[in-house]
DNA sequence: GTGGTCTAGACCACT
DNA sequence: GTGGTCTAGACCACG
């Protein structure tokens, strides 16, 4: 037993995984205008730089596009979209699968698990 | 959109939570003898009082109990450790479910998509 | 007429491309450990951080890898590098057929002029 | 392996290199007025003395002459330029040449890629 | 020692 | 004002 005390991901990944959540979400639509990388670095209270780079793994991936002064743009490319959508859907549903495996369920007990899970949700009001 | 930048659980939960995984998944067997504070603050290079607080918190639960000199030691009762065991694995559930929720999947989308990552994980080898 | 004084490409794409064609050149050999991003910095008189950008692209292209403490490699993939070389060389003949274009040459002009440099070049010496 | 960073060629030269290669594609015309020193100087942010060092190599090559008050013009010896065009375009084609070499092409390589090259081009539309 | 990340602050080009 | 690049220097994890 040890203990992963600040096992947070780089912050960088972590503005990316937000965007993309808010991309995949409809939080953020196809040719949105993102707002700029320092107004983003003041909001977060993070260097600039930090930001810039966040940005720069967001185009590679085609996610967004740069516009010379204008500033930065969600992609309209929505089948791109639809894509890194479930792309991100079937890492969580991994990570999901291997947590229930650590604590000793296999993979038919889980899937049972949520059915039931949903169930109850559904016959009493919300949560 | 903002960013949750460094939203870490204090310490002393993330030592609860190791605590109960290791003792859900077998890692830890019921009747084991738990290192004293001191050694596990030594190992995660932490307060022994974040320890200390977590150990409380597991006592509480009734997940360990204390013999005054003898140092603590996880429960033998069994119920309630497969009770503890379903009550972890249900609030994984339901967090992955609102994730899902978030990135726009309904709960039945989510469940197909899991079983055919089972069924793909199947078919393949592992990866 | 304007004058594209300082057009240089950035430095990390200068050195990116020098890498690789060290590599393409069998300079650098698949498997070779490079220099440390500190030593190469401080050869080239350069920041860190600008060689740092620089292989974090190469690593990207899976070009070199990296081994924890060890330092950067060479990948084995030989036909990766033999991909990369011939991108390298595809580029340079757009390069230079668009310079060409520019004063004026045909296409098929430039594999004549080509053609006869070659013949030249061997009936003489060398250069 | 070290790094030709800021390997940039004189600022005369890359003028003087402009304005031939302006001539030779036909952007300016025999006969045609060239800008005076200081208005160039002035569109290009450098100083006069460097321009003014740019036109003396121009002239000693007899691709521009003066005339007293008038100012400077491009040659009309039709002849001399298309020597100078072709003097350009080889060394372009040595250069090309040089740099396949270094990336472990031999000139028959380099002659039958450039071919497939423009074979390809004429096959799709542009690009 | 290695690479990985981050901050602070600068200058540039573009419009 | 935007993004793009670069420097200087810091701290961390790994072994």
């Amino acid at each position: 037993m040890d203990f992963n005390i600040r096992d947070d991901l780089p912050i960088y990944s972590q503005v990316v995984a937000q965007i993309k959540a808010g991309i995949a979400s409809g939080a953020i639509s196809p040719g949105d205008r993102i707002p700029s990388a320092r107004e983003m670095a003041a909001d977060a209270g993070v260097n600039p730089n930090t930001i810039q780079r966040a940005m720069q793994e967001l185009e590679r991936d085609g996610v967004i596009y740069t516009q010379r002064t204008a500033g930065r743009f969600v992609t309209d490319d929505i089948d791109l979209i639809a894509t890194m959508k479930h792309q991100l859907a079937d890492d969580k549903i991994r990570q999901f699968l291997h947590t229930m495996a650590e604590l000793g369920f296999t993979e038919e007990e889980t899937v049972k698990m949520i059915s039931f899970r949903i169930q109850e949700d559904k016959t009493n009001g919300s949560t």
